[in-house]
RNA sequence: GGCGGUAUAGCCAAGUGGUAAGGCAGAGGUCUGCAAAACCUUCAUCGUCGGUUCGAAUCCGAUUACCGCCUCCA
């Protein structure tokens, strides 16, 4: 029985799907002002693994994920590049898709973007209006919070103590407009020359929130089952995505939500954040660290945990991966010559060995008990690999378990390929040499071709060899 | 000030009452002509103090440290 842990009860609880087999869920995506930095990487990879194990289990996904395109960060973004709010849009959406496509992320079912939903958005909000929770102002249109009966029960904030809250970032224009300082914006009037749409209330644009009240429900219903994001949008951003939608349809918005932890940068163990100067891409990071080692490092730590992003973790993670791919590459050699037939004890373990997966996998997403169960997988086929013996059934069952496996945690082993005539060649010569006691001249092909990066392995089933991936990271 | 999280071996980390999973790194060994890979063995009493209990990393109280949210933020 699947459990999740629910922000909203701070328990976990079983998962029931509104519809028996069916997986809708909501994940905030992100701000298209940039590349994306470690910190969306860990989001989109987090909810990409809990899909990934959804679908493992048999459910079918409806996975939305929204693109903030048009805001004040998206407007300054625009003005700096000289260029327009659509264009700096257009340009980090598409290296969203580089990035996330390298980290093996599945494309959303729907990935919407705020502008191309600005009809729905003012009619979501003057419906917002005509049931008295939203207001007009000079130009902007604010939510009524303070109406809204249920409003703090995500974040478990007590409306009153938001009001002598730390808010450093409060727009004192802003405020004198406002009835109550805790409402917030739906609509924003637009500056001169700021990118706008016509309204009811002149030209603006979408405040930040509603934009995913009105794109989750448009496309997975009024309520759905899952709302995902960043832990630092409990509040205020899905607090008023549920005061903006359950005021408007009357229903429950999100069954359940969950929250990913942060990534933290270096010694100092503190939040990457701009402001800190902490910021790191992943466009940049690609360019010395395998994605694989990447999604690997981060699709292993618990959604919920905060992760460390430290040179000595990502290694470790590497030579996790490798030991993963060393056992998927000793087994699959033996593949040639498994003999027909199988071994039910074999099988029976491995069908064990998935089971304590999937118990582990049913506890809120408890990838690291998960993945251990993944290495005993390997040990279990790195066993099977050395014997004299092997049954084919029973090397391709291991083979395939393993590997879809590792596909929950978004891992493609990568194939060998073993038909490089010129190595060929040298391995024969090597052989020969080795037949002939020539120990000095075997040694010399071993370190030559060892020098260009192809590492030689004595099996009792022939000498293979790999690429060295040392030196990827 | 309000709300929340974390603290387990050199590192990552599981474990919510029954005597410390797993991985990396390290050490020793098996295999090998030597290697590589693999396998085997080995490596902690759980931030601090006090309490409950036959028994606590696990429950209670206190305390310390670090981190996050409180309308930019994944």
């Amino acid at each position: 029985m699947l459990k999740v842990f629910n922000t909203l009860t701070r328990q976990k609880e079983v998962f029931t799907p509104i519809t028996s087999g069916i997986v809708n869920m909501y994940v905030c995506g992100p701000t298209v002002y940039n590349y994306i930095h470690i910190g969306n990487a860990r989001s989109a990879i987090a909810f990409d693994t809990i899909r990934r194990y959804f679908e493992y289990k048999g459910y079918h996904v409806n996975y939305v994920s929204n693109f903030t395109d048009v805001d004040d960060k998206m407007i300054k973004a625009a003005k700096e590049a000289n260029t327009t709010v659509p264009a700096i849009a257009d340009r980090f959406i598409d290296a969203f898709m580089t990035d996330t496509t390298a980290l093996n992320i599945e494309p959303a079912t729907k990935h919407p973007r705020a502008t191309e939903n600005i009809k729905e958005i003012i009619a979501f909000i003057q419906d917002l209006v005509a049931k008295g929770y939203a207001y007009e102002a000079e130009g902007d249109v604010y939510y009524r919070a303070r109406k809204f009966e249920g409003y703090g029960k995500l974040s478990h904030q007590n409306i009153d103590d938001l009001e002598v809250g730390a808010s450093q970032h409060v727009d004192a224009e802003e405020v004198n407009r406002k009835e109550d300082p805790v409402d917030f914006a739906l609509w924003k009037g637009a500056k001169a020359d700021e990118i706008s749409w016509p309204s009811p209330w002149g030209e603006g644009r979408p405040g930040w929130h509603i934009e995913c009240s009105v794109m989750s429900t448009k496309y997975l219903g009024d309520t759905f089952d899952i709302h995902g994001g960043g832990q630092d949008l409990t509040f205020p951003h899905h607090e008023n995505e549920i005061a903006q939608s359950e005021a408007k349809t009357g229903q429950t918005f999100a069954n359940y939500w969950l929250h990913n932890g942060f990534v933290t940068v270096g010694d100092d163990n503190e939040k990457m954040s701009k402001s800190l100067g902490n910021f790191v891409t992943v466009h940049d990071i690609l360019k010395t660290v395998d994605p694989q080692v990447l999604r690997f490092f981060m699709s292993t730590t618990q959604y919920r945990r905060p992760i460390q992003y430290t040179q000595d973790n990502l290694t470790d993670a590497q030579n996790n991966l490798k030991h993963l791919q060393t056992a998927y590459n000793n087994l699959t050699y033996r593949l040639k010559d498994a003999e027909a037939g199988s071994d039910p004890k074999i099988e029976q373990e491995i069908r064990q060995i998935e089971a304590d997966f999937v118990d582990s996998m049913d506890d809120d997403f408890n990838v690291q008990n998960g993945i251990a169960q993944v290495y005993e997988l390997a040990k279990l086929a790195n066993v099977y690999a050395e014997r004299p013996v092997v049954f084919k059934t029973s090397v391709a069952f291991i083979l395939k378990t393993l590997t879809e496996l590792v596909n929950v945690f978004g891992i493609v082993f990568k194939e060998e390929s073993l038909n490089d005539e010129g190595i060929q060649a040298l391995i024969d010569e090597r052989l020969k040499a080795r037949q002939d006691r020539n120990f000095e001249r075997s040694d010399e092909i071993r370190e030559q071709l060892k020098a260009q990066g192809i590492i030689l392995e004595d099996t009792p089933q022939g000498t293979r060899w790999h690429r060295d991936e040392k030196g990827t990271l």
